[in-house]
DNA sequence: TTCCTTTCGTTGTAATTGCAACATAATTAT
DNA sequence: ATAATTATGTTGCAATTACAACGAAAGGAA
């Protein structure tokens, strides 16, 4: 059963942990106080299996963990969940689609332990508040910055993942890796089975493929460093 | 060569493109003049094969196309181009990247034909104006819902994709058409070959995996209309 | 209608991949 | 140093897929 409980919460500890997030990134403990006010941002307490948001249903606030842990859920037409993401203290959820109330919720959002959740109105975020306040458009850049991060990353893996072998697809990953390092040696973020997943392949697979083009000399890699040769 | 020119442009004509664009969306035509001057949009004019944005460079203003047609490239290690995108009148480009100085374009973009580029600095849609117009407010909030967009739209294209078979991918896709649809019944809006591009499968396997899962009952369907059963 | 074009389904084959199982190397803990 | 754990490489096989080629069906145009 749901259980909801709405209260005055010391927001004092929860700046704490906004203050490490991406969307109150370079604004400091005080600013985040008075930004909290000003969009009257609420906090509510769910039990664990409580159901945050629904799938099917529209939202128009954002949602940020403050205690405990929630899943992102998808129900099959079977009634099969599945769950596509977990989330801890500090991250956000629902900011793609609390913009338009013509994006319906595709997922569920449940908690996966006691947990406590921020709420902010996205329209109070993206519209200028009455006082002006000059610390409002450094929230908007964050989170538009928050959007345009999540894009580039979706982007490039998506022109990774589509190509249609294996060698296709880690020759696509390296060459961006190349080009952003700027140079044809390099680090990658990833140890194989990382990798392998981040490409969605099999990590054998991946191993075996990545043998044979340093056998045949395209690439060169030591662990997590690379050399693209010619 | 890069040949640029630099001239006061007939705002109007090109009113009349912005005003079917995603950004202009619910402005009308006065007030986009108005807001193109308070943003001091500037235009460029290109020949065929000028480079607009420069791979490895970084950008500060986003660009819309409002004549010509232009082109995405990604250039591997060995110099290979690859065109990645073909954005026409009206398409909006650079604006993941413009945000943030840390970004840095894996990308260029190159003109495909004689082309005429309207330019708005990010920092100038982001920050308020001075003189506080509230259509400004709108076109923030419609640059957003265009980062929101795209963010679904990729984040749900990933889930179906990175399953490891047709029948994974093709049963993920049409499950979330059911929820969206909100019914077992619905059409999709693609054909075959468009289906199979977006799950980035073969067609004909696509279509025999198709013919499989109809043998067994488990979806049916005529042309783009859908059942899913049980 | 008839012709033409596009879309879709089918089939066979070669190639690729996932998977499981194991071997080896590297890292960490004791 | 030794043991335990984790990461990576290798191999064979079964399953899946891409690809090409073809034919049937559907839709449009003359």
């Amino acid at each position: 059963m749901l259980q909801l409980q709405r209260k005055e919460d010391n927001m004092q500890e929860i700046t704490q942990i906004l203050n490490k997030t991406k969307l109150f990134n370079n604004i400091n403990d005080q600013v985040i106080l008075s930004i909290l006010k000003c969009l009257n941002a609420q906090t509510k307490s769910y039990n664990k299996n409580d159901i945050i948001f629904q799938a099917g249903s529209t939202i128009n606030e954002i949602g940020i963990v403050v205690q405990g842990s929630i899943n992102v859920i998808r129900e099959d037409f079977n009634g099969n969940s599945n769950i596509i993401a977990h989330l801890e203290i500090g991250d956000i959820f629902g900011e793609s689609f609390a913009i338009n109330k013509n994006n319906i919720l595709p997922v569920s959002v449940v908690a996966s332990s006691k947990c406590k959740i921020l709420f902010i109105e996205f329209d109070k975020i993206i519209s200028p508040c009455i006082s002006n306040c000059q610390f409002h458009s450094i929230l908007m850049r964050n989170l538009v910055n928050i959007f345009a991060q999540r894009n580039i990353l979706l982007t490039s893996k998506m022109e990774h993942i589509t190509k249609k072998s294996i060698k296709e697809k880690l020759l696509s990953y390296l060459n961006e890796q190349s080009l952003l390092h700027k140079s044809d040696t390099f680090s990658i973020p990833f140890n194989r089975q990382e990798l392998a997943d981040y490409l969605a392949v099999d990590r054998s697979a991946l191993s075996s493929t990545m043998s044979k083009l340093k056998e045949n000399g395209i690439i060169d890699y030591y662990k997590n460093s690379f050399k693209l040769k010619r």
